[in-house]
RNA sequence: GGCGCCGUAGCCAAGUGGUAAGGCAGAGGUCUGCAAAACCUCCAUCAGGGGUUCGAUCCCCCUCGGCGCCUCCA
């Protein structure tokens, strides 16, 4: 299969080939464990995750590995601004980090290192730079000097001399070069911190993440993974630290993902306009929310729409909702197709397969490899998806055009294309019934409506319609519409979804 | 000042040098006691201007509008 990827570093989809054949090396830089993740870290990690499932099914060995930051000054201020210790709070985030990657049905990378459990290969790290001439001492700690690697700006593409340096942030006149950037912060009072050959004290921003993936994946790893924002400095520090103190490549594709925008800005947590992963997911199904993530390229910017009141109120997230439909439409397609197979196994071996059906399922999934072999293109993925449920249901409305067996055949044939397509992309994985069951219940909740009402009211319905008292059977379809439940009679009995929570 | 991104139907959003996926909303239909769901049909010439080309939404230039990075940030 010919993959491609838009390689950062080159500004160029590239043909994607592996330092090692049918091998995959992969890094991620995760997230500074201080506050709970936003819809910006799920997007970041919704993408790279589906870039991982999508190198497996291509059949690549896949060693993926993304870090855990564990100490740094924002951890180092929340904790004490809590009462509690770097350490504590960091392994109280990573928890509720775990649990919202959980929801999101993002898989858990191979190896998932912490800072703090690798002080000794960053303390060699800085080690090998200050022996080669890369990095000097001042009084504070261990700084790189970016004048030391003449290949400094090739990621970001900028010169040393044309950057607006100061512009924002008071320069540091004792440094060499303003960009020059701490390797090793030595401790102030009060601080935790690790021994080392400059005295005890801590990592600076991007060491940790040169050392923890050369150590997992060695030089020249397959990809380096990240948000847009981390292009510079933070991807362009940890290529020179690594190449200045490996003497090799550091990692040939460079991926970047784009942005997540709320009324057309960048979410951010300086900019304050964030929502958190758990916030959205007390919205929506969480699964709803990596569908929406999904639906855009990942490289774009993601509009999030965010619905206020008069006042200035969370109304909600119509974008969320829109997808929450989508959600269950894909898993009521998947329990029709069950319900329908189940009915009929048994009873008839499976025959040929429909040529239109054949032709359909095998479509698909060609342009669904294609579509993700194309730099990761899992929004016109969810096109071709979407395209295929269609064609499921138009074939259940019209099953019984066809004999049993060769129905049988083509609802295993649907099923084992949408099961391959929910494998990869990581949508429409669970049982249907119990994923419906959970939108229902939290869509009931939303509403405000319990169950108990809302099964007497359907029974209250069923026996006037029973007794042909149409108006009074109407009258509550039209309560329940009212409070947001929507009614459908269905050949098995009177189904019901929620409209509006 | 440097580097870069975006502008596709009411909304969200793919995409290609040869007349534009998909979703939501909307209109009409099949089905239904009536509905809903599901399905079918319909619904855009791609910000504006110039250039290259037999032909551009897609390539180049300019203009307008929006945004990002150059501090921490996915």
């Amino acid at each position: 299969m010919d993959i491609r990827f838009y390689n950062t570093l080159h500004r160029s989809k590239e043909p994607f080939r592996t330092r090692d054949p049918g091998k995959v090396a992969m890094y991620v830089c995760g997230p500074t464990v201080y506050d709970d993740a936003h819809i910006g870290h799920a997007r970041a990690y919704v993408a790279f995750d589906v870039l991982a499932r999508f190198l497996r099914f291509a059949g690549f060995e896949v060693t993926y590995v993304r870090n855990y930051t564990d100490i740094d000054d924002k951890v180092i201020r929340r904790a004490q601004e809590v009462g509690t210790t770097p350490g504590e709070l960091a392994q109280r985030y990573i928890d509720r980090y775990r649990e919202d990657m959980a929801r999101l049905r993002v898989l858990e990378p191979d190896v998932t290192p912490r800072v703090t459990d690798h002080l000794d290969e960053i303390v060699a790290l800085v080690r090998a730079l200050v022996d080669r001439g890369h990095a000097y001492l001042l009084d504070d700690g261990v700084y790189f000097s970016v004048r030391s690697y003449n290949g400094y700006g090739r990621l970001s593409g900028r010169r040393l001399d044309e950057m607006m340096v100061g512009a924002r942030v008071e320069v540091d006149d004792r440094k060499r070069d303003p960009l020059d950037f701490a390797l090793w912060k030595l401790a102030k009072p009060d601080e935790p911190s690790w021994p080392s050959p400059w005295g005890a004290g801590r990592p600076g921003w991007h060491i940790e993440c040169s050392a923890m993936s050369l150590k997992y994946l060695g030089p020249g790893f397959d990809i380096h993974g990240g948000g847009m924002d981390l292009i510079f400095p933070h991807h362009e520090n940890e290529i020179a630290q690594s190449v200045c103190a490996t003497g090799q490549e550091f990692a040939r594709f460079w991926l970047h993902n784009g942005f997540v925008n709320v009324n057309k800005e960048k979410m951010s947590k300086s900019l304050g306009n964030f929502f958190t992963i758990r916030q959205a997911a007390e919205v929506v199904d969480a699964e709803a929310i990596r569908l929406f993530l999904l639906g855009t390229h990942y490289r774009g910017p993601v509009q999030f729409d965010v619905e206020l009141s008069p006042e200035g109120h969370l109304v909600g997230f119509p974008g969320l909702v829109e997808a929450e439909r989508r959600l269950a439409y894909g898993y009521e397609t998947v329990r029709r197709l069950a319900r329908a197979e189940a009915a009929l196994a048994g009873k008839h071996a499976p025959g040929a397969l429909p040529d239109a059906l054949a032709g359909a399922a095998a479509g698909f999934e060609e342009a669904l490899r294609a579509a993700l072999a194309d730099d990761l293109n899992h929004a016109e993925a969810l096109g071709h998806l979407a395209t295929l449920q269609r064609t499921a249901n138009d074939f259940l409305d019209r099953a019984k055009e066809h004999p049993p067996a060769a129905r049988l055949a083509a609802i295993r044939r649907l099923r084992e294309a949408m099961a391959g397509a929910a494998r990869v992309l990581g949508v429409f994985e669970r049982e249907a019934d119990e994923a419906l069951a959970e939108i229902g219940t939290r869509g009931l909740q939303r509403a405000g409506v319990t169950a108990a009402e809302l099964d007497d009211a359907i029974r209250r319905r069923a026996e006037a319609r029973r007794a042909k008292d149409f108006a009074a059977a109407d009258r509550i379809r039209a309560e329940l519409l009212e409070r947001g439940i929507e009614l459908m009679d269905a050949p098995g009995g009177t189904e019901w979804r929620v409209v509006r929570g």
